[in-house]
DNA sequence: TGGAATAATAAGGTCAGCCATAACATTTTG
DNA sequence: CAAAATGTTATGGCTGACCTTATTATTCCA
């Protein structure tokens, strides 16, 4: 089971795929959303996906990786998470900005280098973020832990991962202490979709639900 | 003067020029040959880059790199080298591959990883296959050397850099000896662009003449 | 159950960076 | 100096990955 070569394009979307819930169906919508294009050109690059095998596409209903798809996409996710972690432990990178300078690095990692990475970095669990790190052999234990936007008022918990990408929304949450370890507790809930107040740390945080749903929260 | 975001094929194209003689007038056939595409490819590419007043072409005579094209060219040179040096160093990749693996890394490098890469390996001089690697300021000292093809029998030289880019070249050249800091002499050269015989350290080697072009020798 | 939201499909475009073939221009070399 | 080698330009073609606009299909929800 080599790994074919995809272009970066396809493992975007694999990658997309893993991080909007690897065995979860993902509307097109969401895929498209998350990958900044118009759902006309996720629905054709989904049956190009389609053709090579590595996803399934029920219309209407979502899109799943398939056991080739999902092996490729950990791969992927490997590497960038490898960087993550080389960048900030090695080369002392602004950690809000590991995402975005590791999507670049993940796509032009060949095996070698990233099997040579993983040992010299000591074969780390999990990334910067908090998410875990796919193994070299394929296996993925995601996390057990649900979006800060589904917590209840009351609840305290702690933080496992934040699953933003982009630099701006991880240097906002950082500035507000949301980080991985970090505990809190909801306060308050406003209705109509609106903020989740917080408590983090000493301090009290208000923070849009669409943001809540990047913090990846465990109740304790 | 930041840098521009430009394409991995028009920066595949600048550093062809710099590993071409940075300051020499290189054939379209030379150009379109190193980097494995057609002349009339090459010839589209170049007029492109000329429009973006990157380098210049003067027809039937070749191209030269413009102060722009050359900054350009010689950061993705020191991205490309510097990961020459960290896949050597730290992760103990093979000498023989380490262009085309950094070759993929280079394009996927922004100029803060460039330079924390830069600290993190303590601002080397000069990569795994002896090249020079050009400073953050752009100042950039080529190799006071000349292709061992040129060299004439009875010469004894030490060997600089090979400028050699595929595995297979590479590795051809580190069996026989042929590395950065190697001492050779010239037995004979055979005529009709016939092979050298070479003196390197206690074994005799032959090499092709168009193999020892990628030989860059200084003599003693 | 009907309208709104979402998704799918069709049709037509763009753009970079390649390809081939053929005709023509210039330079090099024997 | 003439022929060979090299370089240029013109045409036309291809692929991947995007786009827009418009139409149609399905699903969700009030
Ligand atoms: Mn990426
Ligand atoms: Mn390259
Ligand atoms: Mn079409
Ligand atoms: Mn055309």
């Amino acid at each position: 089971m080599s790994l074919l070569q995809l272009s970066e394009s396809t493992e975007m979307y694999l990658k997309a795929m893993v991080e909007l819930g690897l065995s979860n169906v993902v509307s097109i919508g969401r895929l498209a959303e998350r990958l900044n294009v118009t759902p006309v050109s996720a629905n054709e690059m989904v049956r190009r996906l389609g053709d090579q095998g590595l996803l399934t596409h029920t219309p209407y209903k979502g899109v799943s990786l398939t056991d080739k798809g999902r092996e490729a996409a950990c791969d992927v996710v490997r590497r960038q998470r490898l960087w993550e972690v080389f960048l900030y432990e090695h080369l002392h990178i602004e950690w809000a900005k590991l995402y975005e300078l590791a999507c670049s690095l993940e796509h032009a990692t060949a095996p070698e280098v990233t099997e040579a990475l993983a040992a010299f970095l000591d074969d780390p669990k999990f990334c910067p973020r908090g998410n875990p790190i796919p193994a070299a052999d394929g296996t993925f234990q995601p996390l057990d832990g649900h979006p800060l936007s589904t917590a209840s008022v009351g609840e305290t918990m702690e933080v496992l991962a934040i699953n933003a990408t982009t630099t701006d929304v991880l240097k906002y949450l950082q500035e507000r202490g949301i980080l991985p370890g970090q505990t809190i507790r909801v306060l308050e809930a406003a209705p109509l979709q609106g903020p989740l107040t917080l408590k983090v740390g000493e301090k009290e945080v208000a923070l849009g639900l669409s943001l809540a749903e990047f913090v990846i929260v465990k109740t304790e």
